[in-house]
DNA sequence: TATATTTGCTTAAACGTTTAAGCAAATATA
DNA sequence: TATATTTGCTTAAACGTTTAAGCAAATATA
């Protein structure tokens, strides 16, 4: 059995009789380099099936081409659909990605950073773990030098380019969808109160109802994880009320269906007794009975502009970054679970 | 502004006084190096906040500590939750994951596997794309002399390492239940034969149709790409036959759902008129109405087994494969659209 | 025709590790 | 006490690129 070497950059020095450098500029496009070499090179390079190794480019220049990537899961439409246009535009300009998921873990995502730092990542685009408060593993990550920009979910303190959508807008767009559909007890199942997007939906349901003069019953505000579980325990909660809700907007869709659930348990017709609105518009809200109305966020558009931020930082010295925010727009679906026609 | 330089493995040296092949000794724990001078240097590093450069020890040993795993999709449970399993295992090990998705396109899959050979990964845990049938760039890979290990969507004819479940005997599963069921005309929407795992499912759905004694007609036994779209409209080709199905046998939910769709459509009674089993599992099986009845692959096992089964080439000289089946357990999970009770 | 500029390379060092080979001091063995 | 072995390091080269500096030949300019 042959074993075969792999060819190098000096292999085709050698064949053409010139020097490894020259090899290396005129893969370069080096204007100092003729045409006559750089195409006797490529065809060498062809021959002899040259495979070039981005270890040693990476280890000398100091730049591996590599962007980590780290998502609460990507067992989502609108993650899976962020990562793969943060994919399409990276690729091009000649970045491949890593992609970790924490799985919603504060210990799995400062293991994602460390791991990520180790394999000596141009940058890191990411989206927090429900767990996370403590910040300090991602300003470990500023403390290197390379850019960090969040997206979905992220931090002010941070201090980092951010891209998301305008969540305390996509209250009044769902309370304002159900006012219109004539409900006046308006309930909501937020997320966690720490995690800042969340926060953002309850302050714009709380904004949103005072708008339209309709009081705050504390009753019929929760916090939740946002699990299909914990959606059907708070529904349950809602229902068990004296005074029920007759619409509740849940900020994930998770939650939505646990809650959708519970109401077709029930036998509680929906939308005309109770509508729903959910968040975050993934697949099956479109593939149940009723379907759900939802959030749809342009996970196309913010897939995009995060990896663009991400390459305006590159050959820059000296990266400062600052609390930039990019927002995006958000749009309604409405679907059976609140259109009462 | 300081601009700080990274930490090395030299600067630990300087400030013992002894030098950086002592130091990268006891990094790796060397016996020839004294307790005294490991404890030092560990104690150095941290002061000094050292991190090692991935990319140089990768360079000069030869082993990336990268695998490369490409999937269809990401966005798809059995997937992600295969690849978390991927990760769990190799990371203990110290390997990082780089995760590529093909989209089910051919031409992504060729790129993907340039990538990743072009970052020097260690090896490929891969499942092929839908339109894949020419195989050449996953040969690319076995040329390299790296391990390949496939799952879920594999050939026989690479000759390489294979996790999967059985996809024939998963047909008998089905076709069993809904004989149990009383359906005596069993339809089947099944993926494209030139794909090893749906052209099994077709000779199992044969095979165990056969065995029942029923007889096999070609107008119920349909190819499908198995998205949505196409559930949908070979659901409405099996409405408009003169004698329609009892039972239909999706060899994918999604196309699963699509079909349902139809049926609920069409007023038509699941499971009484028509029973419908689906395959794969997706968790939103279990959430439409009715719930779909589905084969479920014991994901966590595949991934377990795909990364053990590259852990087992990692320090072997002159990988050779050959053609290795690893097949696991598969289980129907009995819902209310074939439980006519 | 003499000098300046451009072209097309080469040379040599470097990126941060790992590793084979070797050497002196300390310790064990005969 | 003389020799053999072990311990704890050092030296030097290497992995495959990139890049600053420089040089000779070719070409342009005055």
């Amino acid at each position: 059995m042959v074993i075969k070497k792999k060819t190098t950059i000096k292999d085709i020095a050698n064949v053409l009789n010139i020097s490894a450098a020259a090899v290396s500029k005129a893969f370069h496009n080096d204007s100092r380099i003729s045409e006559k070499t750089k195409k006797a090179v490529r065809q060498v390079a062809e021959n002899l099936n040259y495979q070039p190794n981005n270890l040693a480019s990476a280890l000398r220049s100091g730049k591996s081409k590599l962007v980590g990537v780290i998502v609460p899961r990507t067992n989502s439409n609108f993650f899976s659909s962020v990562i793969q246009n943060i994919e399409e535009i990276l690729n091009k300009e000649g970045y491949n990605i890593i992609i970790t998921q924490s799985n919603e873990s504060y210990k799995k995502e400062c293991a994602s950073i460390d791991t990520l730092l180790f394999t000596q990542v141009d940058g890191i685009i990411a989206s927090m773990a429900n767990e996370t408060v403590n910040l300090d593993h991602f300003e470990k990550i500023k403390a290197k030098g390379i850019p960090l920009i969040m997206f979905d979910r992220g931090e002010n303190d941070l201090n980092v380019d951010y891209v998301g959508i305008d969540d305390y807008y996509s209250s009044h767009l769902i309370v304002n969808h159900l006012v219109e559909q004539g409900c006046k007890r308006i309930a909501h199942i937020g997320g966690f109160k720490h995690t800042r997007i969340f926060n953002n939906r309850i302050r714009g349901y709380i904004d949103a109802l005072q708008k339209h003069n309709l009081p705050l019953d504390k009753e019929l505000l929760l916090e939740s994880n946002l699990t299909i579980e914990d959606g059907r325990q708070k529904m349950s909660q809602l229902l068990a009320l004296n005074k029920r809700p007759d619409a509740v907007y849940v900020a994930g869709d998770y939650a939505a269906l646990g809650a959708l659930q519970i109401l077709n348990e029930s036998k509680i017709n929906v939308p005309n007794e109770i509508a729903l609105v959910g968040f975050g518009n993934e697949p099956f809200t479109g593939m149940v009975t009723p379907t759900i109305s939802s959030i749809h966020q342009f996970s196309e558009e913010i897939g995009k502009k995060a990896a663009e931020t991400f390459l305006s930082y590159v050959d820059k010295e000296n990266i400062k970054q600052t609390l930039n925010k990019i927002i995006l727009n958000a749009e309604l679906i409405v679907r059976e679970s609140s259109n009462k026609i």
